[in-house]
DNA sequence: AACCTATTCAACCGCTGTCGA
DNA sequence: GTCGACAGCGGTTGAATAGGT
């Protein structure tokens, strides 16, 4: 959505102020502005953010030219809808990596930190809302891990099944089949790792290694479960069940359901829409509710 | 139609890390 | 070692919009 055209010339309220002697301009970029700080970055490149602002004439901070090229004018800054392959990574990363959501945006071609910072905040926080548990909490990691992920892969699976004849999205990046040659999640397309990164990821859920470097310590407050797929089994049209009883939370409880009767009987695959609308209907956040509940008892 | 509330997301702010002088 | 400039990160804000009453 073209939101800068809709929301159009700065707003009344941001319009400029003094700084350092100055006027910065500051909310909504124009058209105009946006035109000038693109033919800049095209011809002298990115960095030098500051010298940016001086040389175009642009009344805007170094720091807002920096934010606006990332967020916005880049050429493969990729918007809309943020897939279920997309989800599935992000949950997965975030479970490592806690809010460092630019070290996760890097596994995420053409999205951006702000991007999935935004989907983390309305889409995520408030499923933990409405389970009345905190999002850092072990609970809700637990809920993401064994029931929302799972999910979201079966659905991937799904599309993927009932897609297997189209052509595929991928990026001009290494595909994750060529990390994981027994992947059979259908995640083959888009879902994919930069292989410049220094630092491939392999997520949890196909072959997980608990990251011991720092970075994932603090934040993260990573569970001691490893390896996700040790956890569970989804066999089509089975029972999705948990294996491992070593763990603590939702796995120790024994968690057990029927996923494609919970799913066919409450629409969730529908088809089409958000998945996490869908995943999250109320009937899934009675149920994970329930289990919460018989976890703190 | 008017108002109210919730949601989304672009943009800002403050802080930290890095690098050169 | 320290200082200043700058880049980058994560948290927060608030305008625009959607949905509900």
């Amino acid at each position: 959505m073209e939101v800068q055209a809709i929301r159009g010339c700065g707003s009344a309220k941001h319009d400029t102020s003094s700084e350092e002697g100055m006027d910065i301009r500051r909310g909504p970029w124009t058209d105009e502005e946006d035109f000038t700080l693109k033919g800049y970055v095209t011809i002298h490149g990115e960095g030098r953010w500051n010298s940016v602002a001086r040389c175009t004439g642009l009344k805007r901070t170094g720091k807002s030219c920096r934010l606006r090229w990332l967020n916005y004018l880049r050429p493969d800054v990729k918007r809309g809808n943020i897939s279920l392959q997309e989800q599935l990574l992000i949950l997965d990363l975030h479970s490592r990596w806690g809010n460092r959501w630019s070290k996760i945006a890097q596994y995420l071609p053409g999205r951006t930190d702000n991007e999935i910072k935004n989907y983390w905040r309305t889409r995520v926080q408030k499923q933990a809302k409405q389970l009345k548990c905190d999002v850092n909490s072990k609970q809700f990691r637990d809920a993401m891990r064994y029931v929302w992920m799972p999910r979201l892969m079966e659905r991937i699976r799904a599309e993927s099944e009932s897609n297997s004849d189209e052509p595929t999205t991928g990026y001009s990046t290494q595909s994750t089949t060529d990390h994981f040659p027994n992947n059979s999640t259908g995640l083959n397309s888009s879902y994919q790792v930069d292989t410049s990164l220094s630092e491939p990821v392999e997520p949890y859920f196909m072959h997980a290694v608990l990251s011991d470097s720092p970075a994932a310590s603090s934040e993260a407050q990573v569970s001691s479960i490893s390896d996700l797929s040790e956890c569970y089994n989804i066999v089509p049209g089975g029972n999705y069940t948990d294996n491992s009883l070593n763990g603590s939370g939702l796995c120790q409880k024994g968690l057990e359901m029927d996923i494609p009767s919970l799913e066919h009987s409450n629409g969730w695959y529908g088809g089409g829409g958000d998945a996490l609308d869908s995943l999250w209907n109320d009937e899934n956040t009675w149920f994970l509710q329930q289990q919460l509940y018989d976890y703190e008892v």
